[in-house]
DNA sequence: ACCGCCATGTAAAGTGTTACATGATTGG
DNA sequence: CCAATCATGTAACACTTTACATGGCGGT
């Protein structure tokens, strides 16, 4: 009985829950407000999301009440929660996370220095670097081999998709520096 | 009863379909091979969503036979599949279409010129590249007012968020001029 | 004869979307 | 007291994922 992994959605919210304990609701308002709003905003997604990885002993709630506040349930996670999360946040990268999973990567690093420390950082930039490093080179060996025979638009957006790759990689070198200038001060 | 949309995945293949009629078996392929992987390219997803376009009578199938040939039902699309597409792909672009579906609009744009004339593409460069310089500046403003608070690399992370939409600004603009070379010989 | 690829599908289960539903509290 | 916001959920339905199932054809 090997049950399916945590959805995306459910890593958001534990990479949320992870740096501060909340509510349903300020979860929601997170994703309506800030640049995360790729994830719906909607209750009939983020309630059952969080009722899941609380079936899974991931995380637990609790009521709060108090002078002027309104009933609300504050998630934190549990010690199974935090290992899960970090479990995601180190899995080695593969190729096809730069190739159609760019946005995750992005998510698990914007996560990732609440929960490890610089040389792990290191760890997964440079295996990110290398990911885009080896990519780059095949999607413009695609363009070359196929872009003479596709029309001019079809053309334009893959060389689009290239120059996103490669924004990427400088992007990446640039992180690296940064956490290199940060560890040997 | 209003049905819903046709999804990203049925546009996808309707896209397909039009620039050549296509068996499933061979759309499956592209999906596998080409850099249009962000769809699965599993039977379960494919041949359910063509069933479905197919009962809404936006396309139709014809089973190939002939000498040396396996059989096959080869797709395309009715004059009601092109005029969905052609209102998918002229669709007016919003904020929230660069914001947080840009890839929608970059397939969208890879499928338009077997669909509409230089004037209509033009046009929706154009209306693409307002939206995204619209919308770049948002997102640096949200950098410069809770940068200073977000952990360092939730910070990085946002700023190669920005970077992708500096970097895609720039193409826009780059394909605007291919296009207005064109129009005007 | 058998393996691998071509080709099309179905079934079960989980997930997300859309819409609906409910009630408490704050501000005007 | 009334509207807006805070706060949490549920129900129906559509979609995707994963796995299974089937059979023809080509080459060795």
């Amino acid at each position: 009985m090997k049950r399916r992994p945590v959805t995306l959605l459910g890593f958001a919210l534990l990479g949320l829950l992870q740096k501060k304990p909340s509510s349903g609701y300020e979860l929601r308002t997170i994703f309506t407000e800030t640049p995360m709003g790729s994830f719906s905003d909607s209750p009939g997604a983020i309630y059952p999301a969080l009722s899941r990885l609380e079936q899974r002993k991931l995380l637990r709630g609790k009521v709060q009440r108090g002078p002027g506040l309104r009933r609300r349930r504050v998630l934190h996670l549990t010690p199974a929660g935090v290992n899960e999360l970090k479990a995601w946040l180190t899995a080695p990268i593969e190729q096809a996370d730069v190739a159609s999973r760019m946005g995750d990567l992005m998510l698990r690093f914007a996560f990732l220095d609440a929960a490890v420390g610089s040389a792990e950082i290191l760890d997964f930039l440079k295996s990110f670097e290398r990911a885009l490093r080896e990519y780059l080179p095949q999607v413009r060996q695609f363009l070359a081999d196929n872009g003479y025979l596709m029309q001019k638009s079809a053309r334009l957006a893959l060389e689009g998709g290239a120059m996103d790759y490669a924004a990427k990689l400088e992007w990446v070198r640039r992180a690296i520096a940064e956490y290199k200038k940060e560890e040997i001060p």
